[in-house]
DNA sequence: TGTCTATTTGGCGAATATACCAATTATCCA
DNA sequence: TGGATAATTGGTATATTCGCCAAATAGACA
């Protein structure tokens, strides 16, 4: 693998890294409903304000969602518009996987 | 956040974080050309093969690929048909940042 | 200005992921 | 059976990620 395109699947991987917490994807999902601000999802999420806050930063990094300052509040909202799709992909891997653990036991 | 919903972002985190390696990437995209067994896929990466057989079984444990042994060697395929959209994507993400990226040095 | 609320940043210990080497397992074939 | 090749597994050192606390920053408003 040269050069050019290792850099190119690190790039990619950059993007994967930021789906890869299960607080990230619940974030995500929420914004998909709509922009909220950072202590509305620190609410919902139940964690540290500062957790949130940096799980929304990398997420920003990443290009997935965007921020915007309305008085002493930041509200967050999806960015890309394919990420609904990739919670759709992710749903039909596991009840595949759910799907075959089935047949291992029952066949 | 309830323990139930919890438990379910943790599974699709499960997945998204077996996309999240860079050499994952690429052998699930070369793995989307066709069968390949580890040897070939272990060239092509250019890493130790026991790092290769590792990357494959969490690809396979997180049910994105499955395999068959033939022999003395070991095939790998996709399992699932929209990993190739998630490429898209990623790519279309990349392409979005990079044009951002471009109008913040530029306007 | 001083205070209050919302958010981000710095830092640290704990947990997790990664890569390689060495050893083991599995299959083929002489 | 014994040797060769392919692949997986175990072990370990290193690097990265995570979550919280404490501190810093920013805006609103009296």
């Amino acid at each position: 693998m040269d050069r050019r395109t290792r850099k190119r699947y690190e790039a990619r991987a950059e993007i994967a890294k930021a789906l890869a917490h299960p607080t990230r994807l619940f974030l995500l999902e929420e914004l998909s409903h709509g922009k909220r601000c950072v202590c509305e999802l620190t609410e919902m999420v139940g964690a540290d304000i500062s957790t949130v806050s940096k799980h929304l930063a990398i997420l920003k990094n990443a290009g997935l969602v965007q921020d915007e300052k309305r008085g002493v509040q930041v509200f967050y909202e999806l960015q890309c518009p394919c990420i609904p799709k990739m919670f759709g992909c992710l749903e039909s891997i596991l009840a595949a996987n759910a799907e075959r653990k089935y047949e291992s036991v029952s066949g």
